[in-house]
RNA sequence: CGGGGCGUAGCGCAGCCUGGUAGCGCAUCUGCUUUGGGAGCAGAGGGCCGGAGGUUCGAAUCCUCUCGCCCCGACCA
């Protein structure tokens, strides 16, 4: 490709919405731009960095024997409310209407039409496994979209479902796919890791995450700093903590606290430190108010509180919800002298309080010296908080950090979620009809392409490793009036591009200077400059990542160019 | 949906408080010079000041409503 032709129009300033590194350098290197909130377009460099990682998984996932197929976006109402999800999806399904005036949404997901697929075909369980797979485009219409690439409400996805006759054969797929995307990712040149998840709403049993491990990504990984373990913080267990070893029982008094109603504020202005401190807080659940009891430096993860309440709604309270609870204002709720009807739910956190202090349900007004079975009885504990630094590891025990990820890919383990509620079925060898057993398995497309460019950039751009990069090389030509070099520049360019080769070749008649500087914005792994020294058979060539330049003859720059692709 | 902020040339912004000819930098076009890290000089084009109402002799500026965008939060295969 010569760059006077490409469409390619790189930004000197940075647009103003933009926060991300990744979403600020794919908008300057003009790899896409934005329609609408979280609508982009991919423009001609963009897309050949999608359509490079498009290529990796391609090879990947047939490679296991997943066919491609291609499925509408626009589905039939009819097919969701089958599965009931037409009413349980909110407001990210976009809802739309035909001139007929029957209902339809846009494909967040595609569980539903596979498995239509499937179950119109597949009668016997001498069919199966079944494992299909597409690239296409998904809409949820998030509510807050951001990132660029990384949260967009159109976005291009890998989108996968296998159909098995039993678990056993579900496994073998599940690890298959598993490994599959461990070179997918490994390829594309990214550190990641797989990390044990929440299944969430889509429903179903083992889940596990790829996370590219950046600090911008938007999830918080708890990983073992000596064994292999890492799970999401959603998941990651916390255990019952050890006994403490008994304190001399302190009165219960009621204390003025004006004006201190957080954790932090009511420890530090009675001297004691946050973990001395029950931590009251109040929910509102689909079955009523959930009062949540943790340790006054822990978090409520509220994913295990609505799997340990099993419900599917879980919100903070109102004030007016609060109050009436409480009988106070927010901010001095606790265990004693609660009113009506609600669920307690408490953190195995809280059996080593002693001596501590809680709200008294009265304004402004907290209790010290509480102590378990003398003032209040010990409830039932269950594990409901978020794990945090230093927390040990659930596996080895040792203690675990917290990391920042991005969640490039996601395989699920859903047994019979989808398949009992659309009835496919198959029948076995003895005659009796069963459901499939599903997984379902995706990547994100774009945001593997963000995420590498998180992972990948300088000062100067983007960084790109060869497998993602829009173009492997680029020959830089310092001045396009001058034949010599020109001639020089072309020879070069013919003979990669007979190497099979993505190849840029920098025509353009500007000076050296924004030549250099979109090269590096563009982040092009390999550079061969030719100038000056063309007249006695040199180029410069040098690598995006380390700038390092070596000078070589024309004659041998094409294998150097071969040479440093593979480095 | 709650809180905050911003809409002025393709991009980045000033002007608004205190109403009176719509500006700056980059980009674009023309010419000359320049040619190894975002060139210099000279000239030119480009605006419903997000939209609709209102106040006023007069509105980018003040008021009301609306639409869009961004940030924080809640939410999220």
């Amino acid at each position: 490709m010569r760059y006077s032709k490409l469409f390619l129009h790189t930004l000197k300033e940075t647009p103003a919405d933009a926060e991300l590194i990744s979403h600020k350098f794919m908008l300057r290197s003009g790899m896409i731009r934005k329609l609408a909130s979280g609508l982009y377009s991919y423009l001609p460099t963009g897309l050949r960095s999608i359509h490079k990682v498009m290529a990796i998984v391609r090879e990947e996932m047939n490679a296991i024997d997943a066919q491609e197929v291609m499925l509408p976006m626009v589905q039939p109402a009819e097919l969701w409310q089958e599965s009931g999800r037409w009413d349980l999806y909110g407001k990210e399904l976009l809802r739309l209407k035909d001139r007929h005036d029957k209902s339809f949404c846009l494909g967040p997901t595609h569980e539903e039409v596979i498995t239509d697929i499937v179950r119109g075909f597949v009668r016997s369980y001498r069919e199966l496994p079944v494992y299909l797979y597409q690239i296409h485009t998904k809409f949820r219409d998030e509510i807050r979209p951001r990132f660029g690439l990384m949260r967009s409400r159109e976005f291009i996805m890998k989108d996968g479902y296998s159909f098995h006759v039993n678990d056993e054969d579900l496994d073998r797929t599940y690890q298959a796919t598993y490994g599959a995307y461990n070179r997918i990712f490994e390829r594309c040149g990214l550190d990641f890791r797989p990390v044990e998840a929440d299944t969430g709403s889509i429903g179903g049993h083992a889940s596990h995450e790829f996370m590219v491990m950046a600090d911008a990504g938007e999830d918080a990984i708890a990983c073992c700093t000596a064994c292999s373990y890492a799970a999401n913080v959603e998941l990651a267990p916390c255990p019952l903590p050890d006994t403490a070893s008994p304190a001399t029982p302190e009165p219960l008094q009621e204390v003025p606290t004006p004006g201190k109603s957080s954790v932090e504020e009511v420890a530090a202005f009675l001297g004691k430190g946050p973990a001395q401190v029950l931590k009251t807080l109040i929910y509102m659940g689909e079955k009523g108010p959930v009062v949540a009891l943790i340790r006054g430096d822990y978090s409520i993860n509220e994913v295990k509180l609505q799997r340990h309440l099993g419900i599917d709604e879980l919100r903070m309270a109102t004030d007016e919800e609060v109050a009436a609870i409480t009988g106070a204002p927010v901010g001095f709720a606790g265990p004693i002298g609660l009113r009506g009807s609600y669920t307690l739910a408490a953190d195995h956190s809280v059996t080593t309080l002693q001596n501590f202090v809680a709200g008294a349900n009265t304004f402004e007004k907290h209790l010290t010296g509480i102590n378990w079975n003398r003032d209040l009885p010990l409830p039932a504990t269950t594990d409901i908080r978020i794990i945090t630094e230093n927390d040990p590891c659930p596996k080895c025990g040792n203690p675990v950090e917290i990391r920042r990820g991005i969640e490039v890919g996601h395989v699920f383990k859903l047994g019979t979620k989808y398949s009992k509620a659309l009835n496919a079925c198959f029948t076995d060898d003895k005659g009796m009809e069963h459901p499939m057993i599903m997984g379902c398995y995706g990547i994100g497309i774009g945001r593997t392409v963000a995420a590498c460019i998180e992972q990948n950039h300088d000062g100067n751009g983007i960084v790109f490793p060869v497998p993602v990069a829009p173009f492997s090389c680029l020959i830089t030509l310092i001045n396009p009036r001058d034949a010599q070099m020109t001639q020089t520049a072309e020879g070069i360019y013919n003979g990669l591009l007979r190497q099979g080769l993505d190849v840029l070749l920098d025509d353009r008649d500007e000076r050296p200077g924004v030549k250099f500087k979109d090269a590096d914005l563009i982040g092009i792994p390999v550079r061969i400059v030719v100038g000056k020294g063309a007249k006695d058979g040199m180029v410069e060539m040098s690598l995006r990542k380390n700038n390092e330049k070596l000078t070589v003859p024309v004659s041998s720059c094409i294998e150097t160019t071969l040479r440093l692709l593979k480095s």
